[in-house]
RNA sequence: GGAGGGAUACCCAAGUGGCCAAAGGGGGCAGACUGUAAAUCUGUUGGCACCGCCUUCGAAGGUUCAAAUCCUUCUCCCUCCA
């Protein structure tokens, strides 16, 4: 029997790690008790998180609330993923910028997937449940949705801004809208979440979840949200769409790159959110940044290092750091670049760059030579024609590069 | 059901007969600088063997020497009224 003061010291440890990089924990308390009973009881949290089945490519964006996952793993919880199959087979014909196209069970299945495949690159499988909501959804029937329907109030569902805000100026809101956040609590009845977790922008459903509970009579799950990250632009989130992402799936030497792109000013909080690099190194970085003794550059080496790591791994972590090194620093050629072949002796530049694919068109490979951004062998070169030579080097700006072979 | 407003390049947005391949901003790309694919500054941003030609301003027709701009029809979006 282990007694109350070592007990409390360990949830003290839990909360204190729990805490690193949220936005709000609600409430906080209540978390502290469940920590307790749990480890007391040595019975596993049960931590939920909700998927969207329509896009399965992950990127570090999403990676923020799967790292806190990971740590309630580490710290000996559950994690239960729910796969939103029902609503994705459904669709969303209210549909606000676009429609929700309706998926086939193929479809989600195939994306849950691709999903898993990639979440696994953070999450523990021996720690995670996978459950579909179509699997309890599908099952309710008129009478029992409208019993759901009525454990919430349409005063309460204007609560979110997003309702509020679209009935102040008139714009629709289709009812169905309102079972959305309705729809998801119910997952949580379902799985007796004791902690539910998302982005800031789901508060407000975490928050009907943690009410849902709370009317079917069971114990109110904690809502806990994570920050959404910013893109590599530095301004705007991390998506897919606005082309500031990094891909989990991608490259070790294209996260390395795009690490670098971000502003200096977000180098900290990637540290925060995106790896395990402990606080007090975080904050002396910082310092160290501020005082000048840092040049962020290298701060953001050592970051692009932290993230390959978690997605690669060390080896190639170091690789892709010697070719930035080489490519950007020494404005050196890399040994391991395309290869194209050619059987002619004399080109056009615009057209053979365009045709291997080094600019845009053959218009957009004139500007190129014009604005001294090509070069043959590391020299620039400003003419249109070029006579070729075996093993010959071509580079378009900083990073486009090849090599010739002549048949 | 009625009245009105709109659709322009990757995005936002000017232009309401020729000077429009189409202002401005954002984004993208490139150059300079910085031993950063940060910041800043500059250039560039439809295609084509290119001082010329071809295609592009929601779609299809039409008027004109000349249309993003005027006319007709159509599609979609929005606002107000019922």
């Amino acid at each position: 029997m282990v007694d109350e003061k070592t007990l409390l010291t360990e949830v003290n440890r839990q909360m204190e790690l729990i805490r690193r990089g949220v936005a709000e924990i609600i409430p906080e308390e209540e978390l502290a008790q469940k920590l307790f009973r749990s480890i007391k009881e040595k019975r596993p949290l049960r931590a939920k998180l909700g998927l969207d089945p329509t896009a399965p490519d992950i990127h570090l964006g999403h990676t923020v609330v799967l790292n806190k996952l990971r740590q309630f793993q580490d710290l000996g919880h559950e994690v239960h993923l729910i796969i939103g199959d029902f609503t994705g087979r459904i669709g969303d014909p209210s549909g606000k910028s676009e429609t929700r196209k309706q998926l086939s069970e193929e479809e989600v299945m195939a994306n849950a997937a691709t999903y898993q495949e990639q979440i696994f690159k953070i999450l523990d499988r021996q720690k995670t449940f996978i459950h579909f909501n179509s699997s309890w959804l599908m099952q309710l029937k008129l009478a029992d949705v409208l019993n759901l329907a009525g454990k919430y109030t349409v005063a309460r569902m204007l609560e979110r801004d997003d309702f509020s805000k679209r009935y102040r100026e008139g714009l629709p809101i289709g009812i169905h809208e309102f079972m959305y956040p309705l729809m998801q609590a119910y997952d949580s009845v379902e799985l007796r979440a004791d902690v539910e977790l998302g982005g800031t922008d789901q508060k407000f459903n975490l928050l009907v979840g943690r009410n849902l509970l709370r009317e079917y009579g069971l114990e109110p799950q904690v809502a806990l949200t994570m920050p959404i990250l910013e893109g590599t632009d530095g301004v705007q989130k991390m998506s897919k769409s606005l082309g500031n992402y990094i891909g989990v799936n991608e490259e070790a030497y294209e996260m390395f790159g795009k690490t670098m792109s971000i502003p200096d000013e977000l180098i900290a909080r990637y540290f925060e959110l995106l790896t395990q690099v402990p606080m007090n190194n975080i904050m002396r970085l910082q310092e160290d940044m501020k005082s000048g003794k840092l040049n962020p550059r290298d701060a953001k080496m050592w970051l692009a290092k932290e993230i390959i790591k978690i997605y690669h791994n060390e080896e190639e972590a170091e690789k892709a750091e010697e070719k930035f090194k080489l490519v950007f620093s020494q404005r050196d050629i890399p040994e391991d670049i395309p290869v194209i072949e050619s059987s002619e002796r004399e080109v056009w530049l615009p057209k053979f760059l365009h045709d291997n694919s080094m600019v845009n068109s053959t218009s957009d490979g004139r500007r190129m030579i014009k604005q001294g951004a090509v070069k043959v062998n590391g020299e620039k070169y400003q003419e249109e024609n070029l006579l070729l030579q075996d093993a010959m080097v071509l580079q378009v700006g900083r990073r486009k590069f090849c090599r010739l072979r002549l048949n």
